[in-house]
DNA sequence: CTGATTGTGTTGACGATGTCAACATTGCTG
DNA sequence: CAGCAATGTTGACATCGTCAACACAATCAG
């Protein structure tokens, strides 16, 4: 890439492959993103992609870890906050989790379902999912020294948190959420079902 | 297949291709999983499955479909119980529920992943997936009836239990939680957190 | 400015895959 | 025993991921 952003020959190639083959998986399902179809669709030949990722496996899992990054911030942004964050806003980051997902149903069935993902490039999107991981925790923690969730170990209870979120998001996305019409409401539920059970006492 | 169970040239090919599919994904992830291979591994030809599934998708939907039935059972038979039943067994059944997804990884993966699924072969899913989800809308119902937790719309707790147990099993089937080392602790304390949260009162 | 070098894209080719048509074989049924 | 349907095999084709060889473009050294 030049050094104002431009690219050679086509218009960063790069970025148009990973924003592609994102769509691909939103529109057709995972199987109908293929090396060559993602070229056809950008008017490049079917190997050009190869240039910039060494096989089909690294740029699915750059789409991935995109997603990891772009979720991480998204939920830094509503879920830190100040020190003494109000407890209102833990369902507000479940939310924010979920409507992720709903938009971006490409990336995060990538992000979860490493199909199409050798096990070579895993370690490399285990770190950003870890980041994740680790924004949660925070988040747990900083919830925890407000008192208004058990004191338990945070690593535990933000895997609890993370399970129902996820758990939700992923039923939605792959459509087995069919018989109830209000998904606001149950996302609502959801989050407020979560924190009833974190809460402290009882 | 013969009234006595035999088949003609193999023995019951089709209850083998079943296993075998089934197996594969769980050895070798999702794409190892080859018309080809099976063939090969059952020691018939490549298209000897043909005689049996449509194609490779219609394969794959049927084992799929029967994990949706072993589950199905599997909860009914720790869930249902007396009319009275004990409050205590709901998180038995979330137990038994994550239980059956790390037992069977790859018949889990199918049913939720539906990678390799075509669009058309959703439908015959959904019906065996939907019976699943009825279950535990009654398994709900029962404890809502004793008493122990809040009266609500029964298919959205449903909703939001299966969201729970579905994420957890989904969480440790792809290997996204490695930090926390015992898996049997996280998975009581999701029962727990969930059945706190569906608790009445409080 | 010119030539070389590196970055970027294309084409040809290969093995593997899903699938269909044609063929072969097996077991049942009259 | 003859015929038929069920079951399995082989040949063939388009498509896929990928690599090597080639072609062009942008930048850099002199």
């Amino acid at each position: 890439m030049t050094p104002d952003g431009s690219a050679y020959h086509h218009g960063d190639l790069r970025a148009a492959l990973l924003a592609e083959a994102a769509a691909m998986i939103d529109e057709g399902g995972t199987s109908s993103v293929t090396m060559r179809a993602i070229g056809r669709r950008l008017g490049v030949s079917r190997s050009a992609a190869y240039r910039h990722f060494a096989d089909k496996s690294a740029l699915l899992v750059a789409v991935a870890a995109a997603g990891f990054d772009r979720l991480r911030e998204r939920l830094e942004a509503v879920g830190a906050g100040a020190p003494g964050a109000d407890i209102e806003r833990l369902p507000q980051v479940g939310e924010a989790y979920v409507r992720f997902a709903l938009e971006n149903p490409g990336h995060y069935r990538l992000m979860y379902g490493k199909e199409a993902i050798s096990r070579e490039d895993l370690p490399e999107l285990r770190e950003v999912a870890n980041a994740l991981f680790d924004e949660l925790v925070h988040i747990v923690r900083t919830y925890q020294r407000s008192g208004k969730i058990k004191r338990q170990d945070p690593r535990l209870q933000a895997y609890v948190a993370w399970s129902a979120v996820h758990g939700l998001a992923s039923l939605l996305i792959e459509g087995q959420i069919l018989t109830v019409v209000d998904v606001d409401e149950l996302i609502r539920q959801t989050n407020s079902t979560l924190l009833d059970g974190m809460r402290a006492g009882r």
